[in-house]
Formats: structure tokens, C-alpha cells, sequence
DNA sequence: GACGTTTAAGTCAATGTGACCTTTAGGGGT
DNA sequence: ACCCCTAAAGGTCACATTGACTTAAACGTC
């Protein structure tokens, strides 16, 4: 914040771009959303959608209207928070990027129909990507692993898994969700007693759903709470 | 990452700072660093420490380097975390600053003698600046309230409390850095059991450390472990 | 009406927790 | 040497939570 150093030849100013971690679940997998980049550097690559922050809006401003150019998204009913910022000096070729990384989650996001940009934009399974052999442009592949291993993270103490649900869910929606982001197993049982005990996570509709085979299940809703005290540990479940 | 979009007239240029909430326990009491700005905007005003990203340093470079430039501070010896960016258009009147705010904790942190810009610096009670009158420059505030919050929630599931710790503790001096964040009592047998319990939080040495009265306390370090499971539970403590 | 399937509810041993109490190991005073 | 004060260290016990598992209920279907 020194004056005389905005003077001095050592800082310069910066491009400020936002890019977006979209995930969704779908079916058994955790899907993001890519897109395929039109135009150099790494024209061709899979990257996170983002794009530069615009001189009269805020980051966060600037993320829920890249989430609707780039892929479409109406951000009003997702959850949306800031991951972090990612600004190495030689994350960008073109010159001194700092990007202000976004998580968004939602729940069967609509399949996006390509940019403004005349790049395609696709649902990839999370899984192929963190061990697998794509790398994405940028730096964008270590934003991904920062923001799956803060969704688990937060999965446990925050009841942002409902985010991934719609207005009314089952229990067993519910519990896909844990298992399929923290990827094993969990006891159907042992869910419903804790999630039910939890004070504030879900609230009963009083209606229920059928399933194409079984007994109905009860629909519940995002309870007030944010923070679950005692939280749900990951614990020991063996894969699922 | 459009190039389109860069020539349009909607982007512009940012400048790049970096902030720092730097943290440390003295006695009973949580203390951040504050500078007296002695430049306009908000000339007189307290503020965190912080200035420019320079051209080829990384972000948490920055931030290494002005905890040393304004605070004197050698940054291997605590710990340092990004806290997120602040980029709303207003923020900062002399046009748009993007800022990435860094949360450092650290034991008996010298008192710095005033940063290289004839500002004063000196160590204030977090208790009074949070609900106080006091205003700190630009977003400060903002970013020392999500900063007390980010401890307060990571002292639960990390073992960051050591970070306040020197080498070696008592687990006395280890409680009360939790007493003093989370601002409530804590049962000095329960807290020994727990952490005693929970592997790889802390490593006896075997030495001991006589106190001014009493029995004399067993010294610990760090453990291997940064994440704690299970984690230690803000619970129902009464103020201390 | 028996069957397969899924939700819902219950059991039980093991473990963890909160609120205590007791013992131990120092220093200081008399 | 003895007692007192203090803080650390260790123990007790009722209670809550957890993980693994079993049983019951409510559907559609054959």
C-alpha cells in the first residue's frame, strides 16, 4: 500500500481473471466442468471456464457472470464461495496473471451448450482427472485437487452437501453425495441417525417420493443450520 | 483468459497487494500487528501490514517478504497460510487493488520498530478491534474478522495451535493458546487427555520445565500430524 | 400372497466426553 | 524438617456417540 512503491520499476500491474470449479454429481460420479480452450496459449487444452474480472464488479460479481457466459449457469440458486488466489509469476506465458479461484456447486446443472468463445464446454468425471494423465491448462489442474480436497473437507462440518440436491431430497440422495465425493462406502443406517440428530441440517417436508422399487422415502430440505456441531467425520468407511 | 475481452474497455489493469493478519498470544490475549499508515488514503488510520506483489515474486513471496520488510519478521520460523482475495471496485479510492490476504501465526513476535515508511507498528488486542469503534483502513476489518474466524475454526481439526507454541511447550501454554482464541475455560485434565489421545498432535521430549509454582510440567513438540482426528470441539466451555 | 427392494427403526458393545476428584512434585515460609 | 500453596498429572464415573449389525415396515411386482 506505499505510494513510492507503485513507483518503483519492481511492480507492475496485473491481469485479475476469476475461474470456476463446477461440480455436480451425477449418477456415481463427481463431475466438473471443463472447457476446451479456442484460443492460444494452450489452444485445445481442457480448462477451467473463468475469465477476466471487469473494472465495476466485485470477484465474486465477476464469477456468477462467468458462470452464465461460459457455461450457462443461473449462480443464484448454487452454492458459490471463493477457493483462493493463484498467482505465480509464470502461471500465465502472456504475463502476470493473478486468478481468484471459485468453487461452485450445484445439482444437475444443465449440459452446456459451448461459450460465447466458440469453445466446447463438457461435464468431466473428477475421478480420470486427478490421477489420470489429462492435464489441464494453466495451473489449473493443482486448483482442482485444492478445491475436491476442500469440498471434503467441508462436507464434514458444513451442510453444503445439500447443495448438491434439489429444493427436497431423500437421505439416501443425501448420503450418494457423501459417498461418491469422499468416494466409500457409508451405513445407510448410521447416516440417517446422525444427519436426524444433527440439529438444523435437514427438515422434514412431511412428503415422501417413490422409488422405482422399495418403500417411499421421506423428503426433507436444508435445514437453517450452516455448521454441523458434532460434525460427520470421514472416518474408516471401506470403499464403495 | 479471453483475449477478446482484454481490449475491451469493460478490463482493466489491477494493481496486486498483499496483506497480512499476523497473530500471536501474549499472556491472555490475542494481539494482531497494525501499522499507522503514514500515506494518504486513510493517513493515520490504523491498517495491516502489507504492500505491491512485485514482477517475479510468487504471492506467498510477497507476503514473506513485506512480514519482513514491515515487520521485521523472518517468516521460516511461523506459519503462513492464504486467507483469500479482496477485490470489490471500491475498496481502495486510488482505483483497483486487488489484495490477497495472508494469516501468519507466530509465537513472542518482537515488536517491530515501524516499517521502512516512517509508519508505527505495534501489537493490538483482537478483543477490542472486533467489537470496538476502532476502523481499521480500506476492507481491514472485513479481513481481520474472517481471519479470527479462520483460527478459531482450524485450532478445532489442525494442529496450528503449535504455531503459537515455541519449540517446545507445556501442555499448559498449549491450552491457553486455545483458551485465548476460542475465549472460553477449558478442563485442564479433559484437554490433556485429548490431546495426549490423539496421535501425532504432540511428541513428548521428556525433559520438563519448572513453572514459578508448582509441579514442574513435561515438555512437548510438534507432532507428525496436521490434520486431527478426531478433532478437539469448541463445545460448551464456560468464558474463561 | 410370497418375493425383492429400499426405507426406517432398533440393538449392543466399544469408545469418547464432560464434570468432577485425588495424587504428585515442586517452591516458600516458619 | 514440616506444613502450605500451587500447578501438573492421573483417575473415576455417568453419559453420549459411534460402528457394526439386525429387524421391521412399505412399496411394486410376479
Amino acid at each position: 500500500m506505499d505510494d513510492w512503491l507503485k513507483d518503483s520499476t519492481e511492480v507492475e500491474a496485473s491481469w485479475v481473471t476469476v475461474d470456476l470449479a463446477i461440480f455436480t454429481v451425477r449418477g456415481d460420479q463427481l463431475m466438473v466442468l471443463l472447457i476446451e480452450r479456442g484460443v492460444e496459449p494452450f489452444l485445445g487444452r481442457p480448462a477451467l471456464p473463468g475469465g477476466y474480472v471487469q473494472k465495476a464488479e466485485t470477484l465474486r460479481e465477476g464469477a456468477l457472470r462467468e458462470l452464465w457466459e461460459e457455461a450457462g449457469i443461473d449462480g443464484s440458486r448454487l452454492h458459490l464461495e471463493q477457493l483462493g488466489a493463484y498467482g505465480d509469476p509464470g502461471r500465465d506465458p502472456r504475463g502476470r496473471v493473478v486468478t481468484i479461484a471459485y468453487l461452485a456447486l450445484g445439482r444437475e446443472l444443465p449440459t452446456p451448450v459451448g461459450g460465447t468463445d466458440a469453445k466446447r464446454a463438457y461435464w468431466a468425471p473428477v475421478s480420470q482427472l486427478i490421477n489420470g494423465t489429462q492435464e489441464l491448462a494453466f495451473d489449473h489442474s493443482a486448483i482442482l485437487a485444492d478445491a475436491l480436497e476442500e469440498i471434503r473437507g467441508k462436507l464434514e462440518y458444513t451442510a453444503v452437501a445439500t447443495a448438491f440436491c434439489g429444493e427436497t431430497f431423500t437421505l439416501s440422495e443425501l448420503r450418494t453425495v457423501y459417498e461418491v465425493i469422499w468416494g466409500h462406502y457409508l451405513d445407510p443406517s448410521n447416516f440417517r441417525r446422525k444427519v436426524l440428530n444433527t440439529e438444523g441440517f435437514v427438515q422434514p417436508t412431511g412428503e415422501r417420493r417413490l422409488p422405482p422399487t422399495g418403500r417411499p422415502a421421506s423428503l426433507y430440505r436444508r435445514g437453517a443450520a450452516w455448521l454441523l456441531s458434532p460434525p460427520l467425520l470421514r472416518g474408516t468407511g471401506y470403499p464403495a
